[in-house]
DNA sequence: AATCTACAGTAACATTTATCACATATGGAT
DNA sequence: ATCCATATGTGATAAATGTTACTGTAGATT
């Protein structure tokens, strides 16, 4: 396990590694799980060490707006924020593939700051690297339309699994871009004709 | 200066003060300035200390959305999280109200972190705070129609300048929300029959 | 096999937003 | 006052997206 954690987090200097273990708790979460609702206060920073997560920001009317995805070797930035303040949750949090994550309890962060220099780095890198993926979010939605946010929604779900078939209904896509699943199925059926797609039951193959 | 420097930020301790004054240098810019482009490498972090900034997000069509206004007692984010990397910038700043900014040279940024608990704390609560306002504009253009996003924004210039007449002309609102002249024009027109503002050339004042 | 259910396809229509074309208004410069 | 540049108003139309209603279909359940 010390040497998983290691690999998982090559910039971990061995005395954090260590300190990680000692004071924080692995713990494990099945698919389909809301780690962190909208609103909750937060009493950890979360490491990823396996599985994945997605973040979600809600709608006051329901809709669930997919961000970005979390993966094994980060952070959940939020989390970290937050947790700096024992602030309120800004989003939400699902387990889309079984997870372990590593809960650091929030009067470590500040302290490890100050006393390990790659877990500050550690810290200041998620915090660079979520605000881009929030700003390319904005970009995606400020700037295009549907149908290129449908396909750099696909795009980012085969990277993320690794594979070129994204299984997932029309009406989860519809909810993760805050459309109705009409439009993603006249999208997709728009995307099969120009040869980027083929389109099964419960299945989404990437062509291109 | 130094009275002032304490009154901007009057959570910062005395020896950090003296150390920015020391190590920073105080410049002015005009409004209408590009204080920072898109694709820009970062050399300072960039404290507020009079005046007002914009932030725009940068589409590839030239489009310039506007995310989040920055006035005195802020810093901006951007330059802090880039800085910390030397990274290219994600955004673009315009002076919109003539200001004086601190800049930082980068390499004190990891220094005080180290050494000064309220420099650690501005930046975090800086990191937090930026974070939380893009959040809000990722749910104003995710989940809010172009009527309601307009009524935000004119708050929010209002909230800005502290004064109730937004003195701006349709085609730069259309521009900072990237959309059309006529739609705000037609979107003002129907909130001046609501008897929400009252419409002038160049001048919005709001009304509720 | 018959039935059920979630998923997908699609037509018709409504609404919102974008674009084009042009008219009009305003304030400043001459 | 006349002219000019810029700002604003507005109709017509197009395109994108949202909504309603219905059909068909594959796979699971009985």
């Amino acid at each position: 396990m010390q040497n998983s954690l290691k690999t998982i987090f090559p910039n971990f200097s061995g005395e954090l590694i260590a300190t990680i273990e000692e004071n924080g708790s692995l713990q494990d979460f099945k698919a389909g799980t809301i780690l962190m609702r909208t609103g909750q206060y937060i009493k950890n920073t979360v490491l990823i060490t396996k599985g994945k997560i997605k973040i979600y920001r809600e709608g006051e009317d329901g809709g669930e707006f997919l961000m970005y995805y979390l993966q094994p070797g980060q952070a959940c930035a939020i989390s970290m924020i937050c947790t700096a303040k024992s602030e309120k949750s800004q989003i939400m949090a699902k387990v889309v593939e079984d997870v372990s994550v590593m809960m650091i309890p929030l009067q470590m962060m500040d302290k490890w700051m100050m006393e390990h220099k790659s877990w500050y780095e550690f810290v200041i890198e998620t915090y660079r690297s979520r605000f881009e993926e929030v700003l390319e979010v904005v970009d995606n939605i400020a700037f295009r339309s549907m149908d290129e946010r449908l396909e750099f929604y696909l795009k980012r779900h085969s990277d993320a699994c690794g594979c070129s078939e994204v299984k997932l209904s029309h009406q989860e896509i519809a909810t993760e871009l805050n459309t109705s699943r009409e439009v993603i199925s006249r999208l997709l059926k728009k995307m099969e004709q120009r040869g980027l797609v083929k389109l099964n039951r419960n299945q989404i193959e990437l062509l291109k």
